[in-house]
RNA sequence: GGAGGGUUGGCCGAGCGGACGAAGGCAGCGGUCUUGAAAACCGCCGGGCGCCUCGCGCGUCCCGUGGGUUCGAAUCCCACACCCUCCGCCA
């Protein structure tokens, strides 16, 4: 959710920023009229609740014999406030609905564009020398370390069984990224990845992402697509301490997508799967720290990366690709020999006050109004990618696979697959 | 799954239809005292929204959440959520 106080103290601007995402001048106004009738049922409302409460205020004071005349008479204060309480019901819902449709206001660097069409920022890493590179799936499949013939029986398309090493590697992975991270300060965390509708809507994949969510039929739970979801939710609904910042999490959690209106595209593989496992690192930071936080996070993705010896480049994802709650959006982009393509391998985003100002995460202010925190997400390691990225780079012409260094120990074996 | 108990401000804890945003204590902040500190004493000490003559003002809402009864609800009624205890089940 956008601040609506910005929409009315600097409308051009706000415009401005939202037409870089398409939402459009009528929008906006439609907005503006929403935010002042609201704020002038609230004032109406408040008015006649005074009056009202001034009238019973009198009834307690007054004697035995003046109360029944000034209880009849205060009859007519119950039923105005009722009939203004619903239209400002009524309102204040129209309200919700159009900003919650907002997406967050784009960070004025981001670049302008549509999907594919992002800057890349930098490359890292050596471009393997493959003369005749296999794909994940052969690699993996030829090694035992992969089964998704079976996982087709059992779940359906779109879903894996890792087994033996590649079981393995996951553990290695996993263990590995989280290091990395607490080095940086983050704490680790295993979150509920079962959520309710609250926690989907306070980090905005609700309502604009609901068909990309599996929901539990009696419970009225949301599985997540992501442990950004469980870790923003972190602190709802609380007002922290400024000396309690930056907190920095890094969680570790399966993730469900249906991926609907993703038929036929990356069907083969575990590139895009149903259900797959993320490292993910999440910041609550001073609003003013922001940016810093993002660039830190890009860093730690990097490091992870990097130290895996993977070629990979850097990506400004463009305003027309960004998701509705983020101001910006840095994505790593790793090389990968079996397609012949650099594919998406970490994201992180910047989302401002966006979602704290649904989940009431707030920050204490000495002097002046307290402030919302900002939040910021990163994938340190997306497991299902990150074993792709690193087998089809790592491969050898006999189909088996050199550790780098870093992930040895965690490993326990230099060579997979042998 | 069954039975019972609970949810009040940062924390503890009173209140059980009217003067209650809520006693009291603790913590915190400011002051008096003191060479300094402690103690003692005095004062301050939640949040949201809205208004504006933008004043360290005014109004309104918030005692788990949502409804209801009433002129008036922290207090009465209903539903839900969460926590605790016991039984059952269970990695």
């Amino acid at each position: 959710m956008i601040d609506p106080r910005l929409l009315r103290d600097d409308p051009d601007a706000t415009a401005a920023a939202l037409a870089r995402r398409g939402v459009d001048r009528a929008a906006i106004e439609h907005l503006r009229e929403l935010d002042a009738r609201r704020r002038q049922m609230i004032a109406q409302l408040d008015e006649a609740r005074a009056e009202q409460a001034e009238a019973s205020k009198a009834i307690g004071r007054a004697g035995a014999e003046e109360r029944p005349a000034l209880i009849e008479a205060a009859q007519q204060y119950k039923e105005r406030v009722a009939a203004l309480e619903e239209e400002r019901d009524r309102v204040v819902a129209d309200h919700e609905a159009a900003f919650a449709r907002i997406p967050n206001l784009p960070h004025p660097d981001a670049p302008d564009g549509q999907e594919g069409e992002g800057t890349v920022v930098r490359t890292f890493g050596t471009p393997p020398e493959l003369d005749d590179p296999k794909d994940h799936v052969e690699l993996l499949e030829a090694a035992d370390a992969l089964d998704l013939a079976r996982a087709a029986k059992v779940s359906g398309a779109r879903f894996a069984y890792l087994k033996g090493e590649g079981a393995l590697l996951e553990f290695a992975l996993v263990r590995y990224a989280v290091d990395v991270a607490m080095r940086h300060g983050h704490v680790p965390v295993i979150p509920p990845v079962l959520v309710r509708e609250e926690a989907m809507y306070g980090t905005g994949f609700l309502p604009t992402d609901e068909q990309q969510l599996f929901r539990t039929r009696d419970d009225e739970l949301y599985l997540v697509g992501t442990s950004e979801v469980p870790l923003a939710g972190l602190h709802m609904e609380e007002l922290l301490d400024p000396d309690q910042l930056p907190l920095r999490y890094v969680g570790y959690s399966p993730c469900f997508r249906r991926e609907a209106g993703a038929h036929g595209k990356d069907t083969r593989g575990i590139l895009r799967v149903h259900q797959f496992e993320k490292v993910e690192l999440f910041s609550f930071v001073h609003p003013d720290e922001s940016s810093d936080e993002h660039e830190r996070i890009l860093a730690i993705e990097e490091e992870v990366f990097g130290a895996l010896e993977i070629h990979a480049q850097v990506v400004d994802i463009p305003v027309g690709d960004l998701g509705a709650s983020a101001a910006r959006k840095f994505d790593i982009e790793a090389w990968l020999p079996g397609q012949q393509a650099y594919r998406e391998v970490t994201s992180c985003s910047n989302t401002t006050d966006y979602q704290s100002r649904r989940l009431r995460t707030r920050m204490r202010v000495e002097q002046g109004p307290n402030l919302l925190v900002h939040t910021l997400n990163g994938t340190a390691l997306a497991v299902q990618r990150a074993i792709i990225a690193l087998v089809e780079q790592h491969q050898r012409s006999d189909g088996t696979v050199a550790v780098p260094s870093a992930l040895q120990p965690y490993l326990g074996r230099e060579v997979l697959f042998a």
